[in-house]
RNA sequence: GCCGAUGUAGCUCAGGGGUAGAGCGCUUCCUUGGUAAGGAAGAGGUCAUGGGUUCAAUUCCCAUCAUUGGCUCCA
């Protein structure tokens, strides 16, 4: 007999050899038929793989990430079960569990698969689905696992084998289908009620560039057809947020094939909207002790060979810009920061004029490869809310909390709570992608986790991210599609300092070096608003909405007084707009609530009579009437009450 | 940059070897209205660009550009 310790602590005693299946049953039927894998001692098992020593143990049904990664990595074989049928031959890669489905990728050595095939592939996993063919673990030697893939000739699994220690390598098998494989699976392939492929693309081989380009394929699957039509709605649901889309229903940016890809134009719209932004991050930068300064869009070469920027990234930028002079080059500018550096340099620098903070809406151009740009998350020129602080060791760590609380009004500001700060360190492993000396780089990367740790800020940490000249702590926050993308950043530099010869005049009146920290709390304003429009489904905040409220008259009677109106709210600051178009009051609802303009104000006979405004709200309909002093009053006390709420 | 898909009116899309269609939008007219689509007429397209095949190409083929799903990259 052994001990199994379920998560209450309680234990209870089962045969050696007992499955996670047969305990699943000897607690209770309803949940034997729910359970998908189990984790014995931390780790996740096959429900089928017998247990002969004593074990903490947990079962995972769908609602546990465990029971999903199971479902899907079965439902990955089934794909691959399904390949190798039509595919004779296929080698495959890998194929895992993933956030949302699975993939699987192959090499069918030549022949073309495209999603024109996804029905003839999915209608075979239905088929070999029902036939619940059981999922068998069968642990096997090194050797013979070689020898399987050396007949098979797939030298992918045979690379993959190589890593692996004798005595810990595993087999699957189910119907006509074996895979190297940690496991774990699914009892049989009958679990496996609704699947759907989605997407095909190019992988190269074990993720890196210069291997062999293999076909993936991703899907996902569920345990019932309802759950699969649910999951393709809320998809559906999703691109309808997509900030691509609502960008250019709303008129905030477009594109110009002849402007050039990655090159956002800012419709009046858009550019309202972030002169908005602008200034709001303004007031507060003004608040923390920010000065505002303005550099050119270029500079020489020089300057970036200096900052490193020449070396690292001048093959892949934007070619220098060559004038009538002989030799002469300029580069248009990729970042800001070797600017401010001159801007710190203008005059000799005294330890009490530390921490120097200079801010810019910079511009900047880095010339991304064509496969990266996306909507307005990744384009080739974009403006950075930067800014460099200049300070002294004993700051910095004030300093970088300072930033995390700016970072914070934003965040708060606009509702964003669904962000992920990432802690980006090097990798002591790789030491050439970086510039800096070890113990300027330690450093830093203490600084940053100290700073978090102070600020209570829960973290994740992630080796090799690190930018080549510093680590940095990154909001991260997901699209309507749930990419991840970083917004805010905030980092340490103590190599541009040095590169510069930055100095300042210590207490002691020798000269020292002060660190410099890069930080932007929006990021870009391009990645900015295209999450915020993501984030709030077009519908701005009313003291950022570009139009807060549009006058809808009845008829022609009335467009006079619709003036009047509007002349009255300009006077109040209101953003206001009048539909004077010759249509019918329902038609101008619909069409203005579909341009989320926040509030719509219906005037007829009756409110020209009174001096009132009938008002209703965007997504809530009707309020009831009000005189123009009322609502100039009410809808700037909104506005008011929502910038307070940010700045407490 | 790589693998795959897509590119038809301002927008969303249908069509297809014999030089094009819908809905919305736009213009004009009728209507002058009360809380999510009133009616009619009209304008608008080198079918992304450049080559090729063909008697004939928007349609088939190739290249380029752009968009897009991923991969890689992201100062």
């Amino acid at each position: 007999m052994i001990k199994i310790t379920f998560p209450d602590n309680s234990i209870r005693e089962y045969p050696a050899g007992v499955t996670g299946l047969d305990i699943a049953k000897s607690l209770s039927n309803s949940l034997a038929e729910k359970v998908l894998s189990v984790g014995i001692n931390g780790e996740i098992w096959d429900l089928t793989r017998p247990i002969y020593v004593d074990a903490n143990i947990k079962l995972y049904t769908w609602e546990d990430d465990q029971g999903k990664l199971a479902f899907w990595h079965s439902s990955a074989h089934l794909m691959a079960e399904a390949l190798e049928f039509f595919y004779p031959g296929v080698k495959l890669g890998i194929g895992p569990s993933i956030e949302n489905g699975f993939y699987y990728d192959i090499d069918t050595g030549g022949k073309a698969i495209s999603e024109a095939d996804f029905p003839k592939l999915e209608q075979k996993m239905k088929e070999l689905a029902s036939m619940k063919n059981p999922y068998i673990r069968r642990e096997i030697p090194k050797e013979e696992a070689v020898s399987h893939y050396s007949e098979k000739n797939d030298e992918y699994k045979i690379e993959l084998l190589h890593d692996l220690e004798d005595g810990t390598i595993s087999f699957y098998h189910q119907g006509n289908f074996t895979d190297l494989c940690r496991g774990p699976h699914l009892p049989d392939t009958g679990y496996i009620k609704a699947m759907k492929l989605l997407n095909i693309a190019g992988a190269y081989w074990r993720g890196d560039e210069r291997n062999k380009q293999l076909t993936r394929i991703y899907g996902i699957s569920f345990p019932k057809q309802k759950m699969l039509e649910e999951y393709l709605f809320m998809l559906e649901e999703a691109k309808a947020r997509d900030h691509r889309k609502l960008g250019k229903e709303l008129e905030i940016f477009a594109f110009s094939q002849k402007v050039g890809s990655g090159l956002p134009l800012w419709l009046p719209k858009g550019a309202q909207l972030r002169e908005r932004l602008e200034s709001f991050l303004k007031k507060v930068q003004k608040d923390y002790g920010y000065e505002q300064v303005i550099t050119p869009h270029i500079a020489q070469k020089e300057l970036y060979i200096t900052s490193g920027h020449w070396a690292k990234y001048g093959v892949t930028s934007f070619k220098p810009i060559s004038t009538p002079e002989e030799g002469e080059e300029f580069l248009l500018k990729p970042m800001n920061c070797p600017h401010h550096c001159e801007i710190y340099k203008v005059k000799p620098r005294s330890y009490k004029d530390l921490p120097i903070r200079m801010a810019e809406f910079g511009t900047v151009y880095r010339y991304e490869q064509s496969g990266e740009l996306h909507g307005l998350t990744r384009v080739r020129g974009f403006t950075q809310d930067d800014a460099h602080i200049f300070c002294r060791p004993d700051q910095l760590k004030e300093e970088f909390i300072k930033v995390i609380d700016i970072v914070f009004i934003i965040f708060k500001a606009l509702d964003f709570k669904n962000f992920t700060a990432q802690i980006s360190l090097r990798d002591p492993n790789d030491k050439e992608k970086y510039i800096g000396t070890d113990e300027n780089w330690e450093k830093a990367e203490k600084a940053i986790i100290e700073a978090t740790e102070e600020k209570g800020l829960k973290t994740v940490i992630e080796i090799g991210e690190a930018a080549f000249y510093g680590p940095k702590l990154d909001f991260m926050v997901k699209d309507a599609l749930g990419r991840k993308w970083q917004l805010g950043t905030i980092q340490v530099d103590y190599n541009l300092p040095d590169r510069f010869e930055l100095e300042y005049v210590g207490s002691d009146n020798q000269r020292h070096r002060p660190i410099m920290i890069h930080r932007a709390p929006f990021g870009s304003m391009e990645r900015f608003v295209a999450v915020l429009l993501e984030h709030t489904a077009g519908k701005f905040p009313l003291w950022l909405s570009p139009e807060q409220a549009v006058i809808l008259p009845i008829s022609e009677k009335y467009h006079d007084y619709s003036k009047k109106v509007l002349n009255f709210l300009n006077n109040y600051d209101i953003r206001a707009l009048i539909d004077d178009r010759n249509e019918k009051i329902g038609k101008k609802i619909r069409d203005n609530e579909l341009k989320r303009i926040p509030y719509l104000l219906i005037v007829g006979e009756k409110e020209e009579e009174s001096g009132t405004v009938s008002v209703r709200k965007q997504g809530e309909g009707d309020k009831g009437s009000m005189d123009i002093q009322q609502f100039a009053d009410f809808l700037n006390q909104e506005v008011r009450q929502q910038l307070e709420s940010i700045s407490k």
